[in-house]
DNA sequence: CCTACCGATCGGTAGG
DNA sequence: CCTACCGATCGGTAGG
């Protein structure tokens, strides 16, 4: 039962994310999962019912996993070394380009952004705001702690985590390009920590 | 008759940039013209065979209109003030924005990037790989004439053009924000310049 | 350009 | 969870 439900939340999110909602069918969903089309309505009431709930979860899995919202910078040591400091980022970018829920997540905002208000406005804050304030407040560190030089540390943000947000959507559309993506990711952030370093 | 085999086209990019193509019903296009459905088969086989002509008038537009490959940059004066540089840059993003044409297809192949392989490669060709090898030969050039110092001239273009490409798409899903998003881009290319220049 | 129609599929319901 | 069905709409055709 409630095996089925969730099994009915997830076919969906795979179809959503790659065809969107309104070109996603209740037969496509039933037949992806083995069963027959009335008997989503068991667990749904309706389509719609079905995306409801699908951000529901969206909303719930991000606040319990994302760091955009969960840092508390007073708390966390920050790694003084660059070289930590990359290897932190890459891992934090390898878990958000991989965990299955919130790149298809991802992929669903991107493609509905433009007809679902409500979808319009959590794809601008998950993927922009929360992560722009996020590498604002980090920079806002670095330069506290003297490791980075002081400028407009929302700039500085935006040219360290936009092109990375950038790199991401090129390896949800081409995957195959993920390694040669990798490098100019690494390139990048040293790149960034030698011209923004002081002294 | 071309008149209204135009206008089809027009208002079928006009819906597939919002609602996507499977999601567009040809009654759809057919009522927001005026027409009945049947009428568009007049015109048009198929309705692929809209989509197929919009893809050629998108090809054909961009080869046309698009800096990003149309620049010989041994016979274009780049201006050494930077102030004149960022007025030029801005000009382009502007153009870029507002050019119903550009415009629309660019959302359209954001929207289309999951599922059409063939719309796929579009959008990595000319939001992403025209646009930074025409940042990139832009910034050698720079560094050519001693304006910039010398470091990865990719990795420079992709933090001077990739978050504007973010921004770009920020606009395109919530237009009301342009002009907060302009000042960021001018204190962005500002930034850049301040920070890369030499000397 | 239209009316009239096609079979297939849409989201959803009845009833078991 | 199923079969059987609903009216509406889908892309597309015939014929004028």
């Amino acid at each position: 039962m409630k095996n089925t439900k969730q099994k009915i939340l997830n076919v969906s999110l795979d179809l959503f994310s790659i065809y969107g909602f309104e070109a996603t069918s209740m037969s496509k969903i039933a037949n992806t999962i083995g069963i027959r089309k009335a008997s989503l309505y068991s667990h749904f009431e309706s389509k719609q019912a079905i995306l409801n709930e699908i951000i529901d979860e969206i909303l719930e899995y991000y606040d319990k996993k994302s760091n955009f919202v969960n840092t508390d910078w007073n708390t966390v040591d920050v790694p003084e070394n660059v070289d930590e400091i990359v290897k932190k980022i890459q891992e934090q970018i390898q878990f958000i380009l991989h965990d299955p829920y919130i790149s298809k997540a991802r992929k669903m905002l991107v493609i509905e952004q433009f007809n679902n208000p409500i979808l319009s406005k959590l794809q601008t804050k998950q993927n922009y705001i929360d992560v722009l304030n996020y590498f604002t407040e980090f920079i806002q560190l670095l330069i506290q702690k003297d490791i980075l030089i002081e400028e407009d540390a929302t700039i500085m943000a935006s040219q360290f985590c936009l092109p990375i947000t950038v790199w991401i959507n090129l390896c949800d559309r081409e995957p195959e390009r993920e390694n040669e993506v990798m490098e100019q990711i690494c390139k990048h952030i040293e790149q960034f920590f030698k011209v923004y370093k002081k002294g």
